[in-house]
DNA sequence: GACTGTGAAGCCATTCACAGCT
DNA sequence: AGCTGTGAATGGCTTCACAGTC
């Protein structure tokens, strides 16, 4: 089999791209050039064009690319033809925010259900979903086919939350809080830690701060 | 004058020895070795070194780090030895959630303002803070001195904050609605785009079904 | 003429391997 | 002996420039 290696950073484009293609969808409009898509989203044409090459050929040369058919590929490309029902381990204001977000509620995802360790909060109304005890995370993700487990819950129950995730067959972890997990070489884990982004703002403005004396 | 170029992916992981660093410096813990500090954080040795060696030589050959004054440096490389009072546009859940977050009331971080567009959430307590109408976000954040700007509407008015924030002097954005922003060259902008991870990892694991056909 | 697809070149980041200190 | 600091080598991503196609 041809194992295609794709660079993380396209990837992370092509997804930037297809939100792109769903707005122009929605406008009617129907050919669009690497150009275009460059500029609408901050990157170079160049990059644009290689990115896909990554995929396949999917242009016309003269002409561009078919607004439409580049967006089903995209979406394909990401995995994004198919459910992805999610679970959320934490409650709290993250947990909440995370539940009824659009970005975790369209797109094929799907918040399945949600979990915390307080009884106080088990039983509270999410959107639709009720809050479940965490106990009932392995067989609930079972019978619902859950794939994709999302942490946020304070950093001294996180490593607890994703040796559960693991057990249960979870293959994938979105984890908010902000500590290194170990977890099994074959789970996919991506972090997202909120105040590192915020650091890098203050060292570039404190490094255009230096340039500037 | 030296200007020193950073990697980026430097800067990300010197947050990421920091809160390291912190942790065990509350433990106690002296000295450690670039080895210790790799394992911990999950990068390579040299790496770690690497890194260190873009800011200085803060190490003792044969010993290793001293943990306070390593720390110490880090958040002085961080620009974290001063207060960050930060502003933030929207009390929806996601702004509620940033507002009472850890990551952003520590570590020289504080919020100071809240704001939002909708009457009905204007005067809303949030934690210490009763939430702001949007009008006021010129004065309030010249009074204060405010330097950063978190953009947490949804996406139709995303822009529409951004001019107001570059309007009103604030010098760096965190934006996290899913959309490309213009804004002057000089404004320091960064993205967090949750379904971006999201869809890495679900890229990620159709990669890996495919592999194991 | 316009625009895609792509090898080659250039650039940037990570890893290696070892000299230098304690 | 142990561990840092760093030039050199490697590997990976981005940009360039142009051949190929409509």
């Amino acid at each position: 089999m041809k194992t295609l290696r794709v660079p993380e950073a396209t990837v992370t484009r092509m997804s930037i791209y297809s939100r792109f293609l769903e707005r122009l969808d929605r406008n009617g409009m129907t050919t669009i050039s690497s150009n275009e898509i460059a500029d609408g989203v901050g990157v170079s044409p160049a990059q644009v064009r290689k990115d896909l090459a990554y995929f396949g050929e999917f242009g016309t040369r003269g002409v561009g690319y078919n607004v439409q058919t580049l967006l089903k590929y995209t979406l394909k490309i990401l995995g994004l033809n198919q459910a992805w029902p999610l679970a959320i381990v934490g409650s709290g204001n993250l947990g909440q925010a995370l539940s009824t977000s659009r970005g975790f509620n369209a797109r094929g995802f799907r918040v399945a259900c949600v979990f915390d360790y307080d009884a106080k909060r088990v039983g509270k109304r999410i959107g639709q979903l009720l809050v479940q005890p965490i106990a009932q995370f392995p067989e609930l993700t079972r019978k619902e086919n859950i794939r994709i487990g999302v942490i946020a819950v304070r950093n001294s129950l996180a490593q607890e939350v994703a040796n559960i995730m693991v057990q249960s067959g979870v293959q994938s972890i979105l984890n908010f809080a902000p500590i290194t997990l170990r977890v099994p070489a074959d789970m996919e884990i991506r972090n997202v830690d909120l105040s590192i982004t915020l650091e890098l703002l203050t060292f570039n403005v404190g490094l255009k701060a230096a340039q500037s004396l």
